[in-house]
DNA sequence: CGGCTGTTTGATGAGTGTCAACGAATGTGG
DNA sequence: CCACATTCGTTGACACTCATCAAACAGCCG
């Protein structure tokens, strides 16, 4: 493992490992489900989070096919989902940051139905949905952030399933990444990405190759840059330009 | 207007126009929210539908950029959802066919993120979001039944991010319509579908004559039909094994 | 050191988008 | 009801993107 990821993870992680009020302390309380809720509504969402977990590169949190019991969320780190398409590959369908849920798509068959794996060394808090359910019936605000949670994950899936060009697809994977960096307080123009350039092709839907050229045209014109992991915005404007064909 | 179109709306809507006790009487109840409730739940579902409408072809139930209130439920007939995408091209995001809800990536930012229309005479339930969580909380088989339906489509539209070719896109595509509407009572081998190919095309992400290319392939390969808006499965396997490569 | 895994590079061909033009079907206004 | 305009679907030619195959390379590990 790298120098560079080491110190990256070490960074992600220095806060955690307190799991006593976990929320409350928590870097990213204000992007996840403990957004805008008062004391008393977070002691007991807090209750519900049966333990939070630090997991190895390449550990499973839940697998596909597994029955459903809870929600997970991302405390640190890095996490892929994968799911299995018709002809029998394997497809990565997101990625997961700090403050992100994972498992929704369980909910509505009690049935897991993607993988999820840890790209790098990473923590994650779980949520018994049954347990959910309970303490949002008492506290309205909870369920309605569950609610506004789903409705941003269908929102941003819709969009995506646009039809750009390769180059505008990694351009718009690069844009959205920095975005989601951003809002938790590191830099959008520079920051450490745990995902393989396979990964990054298997979420684009393109091939390797493809993908390592497009990098090297970009890494030509200025544009971006990825090396060991780290990704670097050199111009912001042409990558939107990109986008916008 | 067809005769053909005209005769499949006429089916579609003889069941309505009754606007009292409107879920108990649907023909798609079982598909829609009021999935395993109780007449007691039913009834207080039912007091907050404000109203059940039927539109025009291309007429519109919510507009991108307007404020969220409510959300929609498809009655009869069909609707396309749209949005504009960086480049500002319209592109389609889904297709509605009975029982299923629109508006849902309202929810969280307050407000539509996309356009829906209706494709033929159509009609329609308007649930007014705010009134909908109140009897969440009364009643939590509702809100489950909520979480779940966000929870599918969350799925659906993450599975449908895969990569395929433009001929197996189409017969995924054709599946899937064909599975929904066997779930509703009419046949999965021949129904009419009032979608132009050029929207079909526009959600699949391809050009219009891409698209007429592939329908004319397979209607040679005496696989599918399509002609007149009337969709006709030939051969079911065959579709399949496209699919799987 | 050799064996991994991840990334790069080149050559090639299939699949698709684009442009242009036309035909068919539908809708409109007199 | 007919002439016209408009939308919708079809067809052909062409260029270009991108997946695929094959091979080599780089970094990392035991």
């Amino acid at each position: 493992m790298l120098n560079s990821e080491q110190q990256q993870i070490a960074h992600f992680n220095k806060k955690l490992l307190n799991t006593k009020s976990r929320c409350q302390k928590c870097a990213v309380n204000s992007l996840c489900l403990p957004s805008g809720l008062n004391d008393d509504e977070l002691a007991e969402l807090e209750s519900v989070i049966t333990s939070s977990k630090i997991t190895n590169k390449n550990q499973t949190v839940f697998t596909l096919g597994e029955a459903f019991t809870s929600l997970f969320v991302v405390h640190s780190g890095m996490f892929k989902t994968t799911v299995v398409d018709e002809s029998g590959k394997e497809r990565i369908i997101s990625f997961h940051l700090p403050g992100e849920i994972m498992g929704l798509d369980g909910i509505h068959s009690n049935v897991y139905q993607s993988t999820s794996t840890a790209l790098a060394m990473s923590s994650f808090c779980k949520i018994p949905y049954n347990g959910l359910l309970d303490i949002a019936e008492d506290y309205p605000v909870i369920q309605r952030n569950l609610l506004k949670v789903m409705s941003k994950e269908i929102f941003n899936c819709k969009k995506n399933h646009l039809d750009l060009g390769s180059k505008a697809k990694l351009a718009l994977f690069i844009k959205n990444i920095s975005r989601r960096f951003k809002a938790r307080g590191y830099s959008d123009e520079e920051f450490f990405l745990p995902i393989s350039q396979r990964d990054i092709a298997s979420y684009l839907g393109m091939a390797e190759e493809t993908l390592s050229r497009i990098f090297k045209k970009l890494q030509k014109q200025e544009v971006v840059k990825y090396s060991k992991h780290i990704l670097t915005i050199l111009d912001k404007s042409e990558l939107s330009e990109i986008i916008e064909h």
